[in-house]
Parts: C-alpha cells; structure tokens; sequence
DNA sequence: CTGTTAGCGCGTTCAA
DNA sequence: TTGAACGCGCTAACAG
C-alpha cells in the first residue's frame, strides 16, 4: 500500500536543483526560471510527487482545514449547510473537518479543550448550547458561530429569528386568522426563545391575544408535532392557526390530525419553519419560512477565510434573509372563502390559497 | 488571537526534564518515573500546553483524519451515515474529512489525485460513478467502498440490494398483490439497476409479469415520485402496487396521488426504499426497506481503521442486513381484506397490514 | 535567479 | 529511567 513517498529532495536530486528551488517552482512558478522550472515539472511528473501537507502545514504554522462543530450530524437540517460550507472552503484551499459535539470522545468534552487544540485553522460552530460557558479571551483560532448565538461574543452569521417568525405571524393574518397559536422548539433553546418571541410581538402587534394553552410545547422532531396535533384536538377552543417552529414538526402534526379525520387547511391552517425539502411534496404543501441553509455555510466559511487570511480580527457578523413560501397548508378565514367557488361568489374573483408570494408579502406592515 | 504556542520545549525546562521526557510521559505514562510524570503533568496545566498534531503527524507519518468523499454533501441521506462515521472515527482518534465530488475545486477533478493527495490516512468513498477509473493497483492509503460499487476491486460496505427489492417484492405478493409495478433510480446508477434486477427476479420467482410499462423512471428524487404518479395514473391498466426504489420518491408519489384523489393504500399499496425518518410520520406511514445508515457508517469506519492500524491489507466486505418496515401503505389485496375484520373473518385471525416482520420475513424463500 | 542553512514541534533511536 | 541528538518534509531567510 504505502509505496515510499518521494520527497521534494528526491525531486532536487533528479532535476539537478536544490530543495527550496524545487519549493518555489511548485509554490511560487513565476520565480524561478522557465529551464528549471520546466525540470522540475518533468521530475514531477516523472515520478508521481505529492507534496506532503502535513510537513508544509508544520512549516506554515497552520493545519489547512477548519472544523465544523455541530450538535447532530444526522440531522439533515445541517447536510446542505455543511455543503455551503465544502463549496468555499475546498475552493479556498481548507478541508472541512466535521465533529459531532454529541458524541464527541465524551459527549460535551471540554469545548475549550477542542476549541484550543489546535485540530483546525478556523472554527465553525453550530451549537449555541455549548458556547455558553466558554472563554472567549483566550481563543487560539478564530471562531464564527452559525445559526445559534448566546450572549457570547462572537461573530455570527444567522436569520433573525423574530422577524421570520413575525413574517408568518402577519401571513396568516393576513389571510384572515385571528386565532393564532405556536407550536415551539425545545426548552432552554435560543430558537425556541426567539421565534416565540417573534410571535408574540407580532401577534401583539396586531392586537392578537396569545392564550398560554395555544403555546405548544414541542422539540422540533416529527414526534412532537404528532404530539401537538393532539394537544391541538383536546383543547377546549381552538385556534385556527398554528405556526410550529420547524418543518419537521409540521409534517408530524399534519400527518396525526389526517389520522384523526382533520384536513389542513380546511379546518386548520399550518405554517412550518425552514423548508426543508419534502416541504413542497407534503399534502397539502407546505406554506413556511424558508432559510438558505446552503447561503449560511457559504457566508460561515467567507467569513471564516477571511478572518484566517487578511487576520481581520473582527468580521462583520451578518443577517440571512428568510421568506415566507406560500404553499398549500394555510386557507382564508373564515373557511368559506377557502373554496375558490365561494371566494368567487363572495369577492367576486379568484381569491383564495394561490395568491402569489408578492401579494402576501406586500401585506406584511 | 494566536498566542505564542508552548511547545514540548517549554514543558521540558518547567519540569526540569529533557523534551523526550516529557514525550514519553504524554504518549506512554508508564514509562517514566512517577515523580517525574508528575511534574511534567503539573506543567501541562499550568502551562495549558496542548499537543501540536501536525508536528506529531510528521514524525508519524500520519494524518490523523479519514475523508469521506460523498457525491452530495447536502444529501440528507448521507449524513446518518458520516454521523455513524464520526462516531467510530472520533473514538479511534481521527478526524473526519468530508469532501463533495461533484462540487470540489474541479468537480470531479482526478480522482487519482484527490486518493493520493496525502490528505488522510484512509478514505471512504461513497461515489461509485468515481471509482470506475481508478487505478487501484497505486492507491497511496486504504479506500473502502461504501452503498456504491462497481466492478473495481476495493473492500466494501454495502446493502444487498437486489435481496432488499426482492424483500418488498415478497411483501407485496403475501399481501395478495399481483400486478406490481417499480419505480426506478436515475439510469446509470448501480442502485437502480441492483434494485430493478432484484425486483425483475422475485416477480419472476413468483410468476409474475412485469410488462415494461409498468416499470416507471425515476431519479430518486421527491418530483421524479410526482411524475411516476402522474405515469401510473395515465396508464391503461394499472397495477395494484408500486414498489418505489427510494422514500423520497414514494413521499412524491402519494402526494401526487392525492391531489389526484387517489388514496394510498386503499386504491394503490406503496413500498418505499431507505426509511428515512418521515416515512414513519407520513399518511398514511411508508411500509418501506429499512437501510441501517448508521451501521454503514460505523462498519466502513471500523473497516478503515482495521486496515490502518493493523496493516491488514484486505479485510473481509461486509453485507449490511437490511430490514423491512410495515407501516401502512400496503393494503391487502383485493381491497377488501384490507380491513381487519374481513381479515378475521376469512383467516380466523388478525391478519392483515399489522402482521409483526418476522411473520413476513419468514415468507421470503 | 539559485543554493545554503536553519528551523517548524514532535517521537525515537542510542547511550548513559 | 532519562538525555542528547537526529530527522520527518517542507519553507523562509540570507547570501551569492
């Protein structure tokens, strides 16, 4: 397997050069003269050389890839980040490394300890839950987080989450509800936190009560929403709006009230948070709020490459745009005017749940 | 940010040792006086030091990191599978690489390259259209080929998937089905044809006709599963059910279906082909071919690392045993069994879609 | 434009 | 049980 590798002085040897001539031809073309460099090139080929990255990494005093910590590397909601992420690193010349910080040697290790370790030029972390307590005064590397923050300081790149869910809050206001509840993420999370309180201010904002029995708990995995579903059919009144904190949720609450002979959005109408892909194949298709997963990780690694090579000690944290994709799973309200036909003989034209995106957004306040 | 890092130096005259000391205590305790490994200890965290890994992989020869070339980094497929992968890998003490091929700075650059590059000490790839033309006879580190494979010689990890298809196919004819159809993976792709072939020989196995029309092209995909249920729903006649060579695909297909106002499993029964994690919260939930994406993961890190550290040249491929999911998308057939009570009434017991999957997977000759 | 020299930080002989 | 010395393969001064 492991034939003997050749090094750069096998290649001096055979072009009749000396070792750093043999560097600079392979790192710096230009400087060296067309004759020799030419040899070079010919013993290069000639035998197959590979530069050994681990001996230049020492000499360069860095490691040549930057890691991406994430909480759960089976949950599909980071795949097309960490996509983002491969596209402008591989092209940036860093390998992307990736750890679960779950499973991690012991779950939960020392995160200074791999913060420090001197594994990666650059880190990328995901979860917002393990910043907390770290120090942030005595970071070897430079650290961008993505999608959840704390109170930390640390450049980040993330949707405003209140706004987003403001954004579906107006929506489905404006497709007449005024019964609006919100099906939310785990306990003790910044997202829960923030998208309630998006949806509470927008709601607020309309002059929407926010009864404290239409706040339901959930931990955005399918089986929370099958879960909601039902919390949403024992209730006493109940809204006719729900706008659950994931995808995933929504897929399992629509799904458990069909069980239960309930048909979205004719008896009740669902927004979803960010458009995962079945989104669009789900029955009825899923309205929700879309984030650029594959942007974030583009956006994490410009940053993060940046702050490597010019050493900005402080890039610019940045704000993903989000937008509401109107789909199929929320109706007017009253449900009357969710059939075309009476929406017709109502407004008097075509009215209904296939208004296009620009006409709801432009209701937004 | 980048402090002046200490080194095995600075420990050394701390301690009042010589550097291999302090080596010897780091890597192999027992080997140095208690005293001594004591004070070297006390000056490693007084000091904070951490070890520099690229110094140390230099002197080893080593990298340190395992990459996984994956086709699709945003395929949430895969990602089960590098979390089964990290979790294996972290515990051995490597890092694990990813790498998009079809994204990465030339997509599909020379695979040649990218194998020898020196990156890492061992590589799972995950893109069998890839390795086709490589020249396994001059591989620098260890590959193991997994789900895809082809006619190059490598150790693999992988599914039986003509077994898998026959597996569902089975499942189909006990629930009384005799005209059955599949829905296909994208033309070229080993997967799909393993998967038709397993098909093609259980119907056959049973006496089954599988008149061409009834073999649907697909893509894997969510709207490749829409179209073939627009394909279906335009055929002159239709099968009774529809074995789908991905989840995705089937999701596409029973959507697509009840917009059409057909209902799943009553007027068509529906086999899926992963069981990725919605296919439990859909409805009606996906009866599908359980792969143990995890597991794969996990054997293909075992397989490398075995081969790294042992230096045994050829471990032995392994076959991951699949497993079939009931759910409630295959319907008895005729129609009317479908429901319990006939079941009961004409097999004097609970028959029907719930049987447990041992009852069927004893069927399977 | 090119060669010489000196490390990057570590593990590992070989003596003591 | 420990220390001195060497070198893994490469790049960056500094001459020439």
């Amino acid at each position: 397997m492991l034939r003997k590798s050749v090094t750069i002085q096998d290649i001096a040897i055979l072009a009749g050069v000396s070792t750093a001539t043999v560097s600079r031809a392979l790192s710096d073309p230009h400087r060296v003269a067309v004759r020799t460099r030419a040899a070079v090139m010919e013993a290069v080929t000639q035998t197959g050389y590979q530069i050994n990255s681990t001996a230049r990494n020492l000499r360069l005093k860095r490691t040549g890839s930057i890691l991406a910590l994430v909480p759960d590397l089976a949950n599909p909601f980071f795949s097309e980040i960490l996509a983002g992420l491969a596209s402008v690193l591989s092209a940036a010349g860093f390998g992307l490394l990736v750890a679960d910080t779950r499973t991690e040697p012991d779950p939960l290790m020392n995160l200074d300890d791999v913060l420090n370790k001197g594994l990666a030029d650059g880190i990328v972390v995901f979860d917002g839950a393990l910043i907390g307590d770290v120090r942030m005064d005595q970071l070897r590397v430079p650290v961008v987080a993505a999608c959840e923050w704390g109170e930390f300081e640390l450049p980040w790149v993330r949707i405003d989450n209140e706004a987003a869910a403001a954004m579906a809050v107006d929506h489905l206001v404006a497709m007449g509800h005024r019964t609006i509840g919100h099906v939310t993420g785990p306990d003790g999370n910044v997202l829960t936190s923030s998208r309630l309180e998006g949806t509470r201010m927008a709601l607020e904002r309309h002059g929407i009560e926010l009864p404290p029995e239409w706040i339901i708990p959930g931990d955005f995995g399918l089986a929370s929403g099958a879960l909601a579903a039902r919390r949403w059919l024992a209730l006493e009144r109940r809204p006719s709006a729900l706008f659950c904190a994931s995808d995933q949720m929504a897929c399992g609450l629509i799904g458990e009230l069909r069980n239960n002979g309930v048909t979205v959005p004719a008896e009740l109408s669902v927004v979803g948070f960010d458009d995962i892909d079945l989104a669009a194949h789900l029955t009825p298709a899923l309205t929700t709020i879309r984030q650029p997963r594959f942007l974030i990780g583009e956006r994490s690694a410009k940053m993060l490459t940046a702050v490597i090579e010019n050493a900005d000690p402080w890039p610019a944290s940045e704000l993903i745009p989000v937008e509401l994709v109107q789909r199929q799973s929320v109706a007017q309200y009253p449900a009357s005017l969710s059939l075309p036909i009476a929406a017709i003989e109502r407004d008097g034209g075509p009215g209904g749940t296939r208004t296009p995106n620009q006409a709801v957004m432009s209701r937004r306040l």
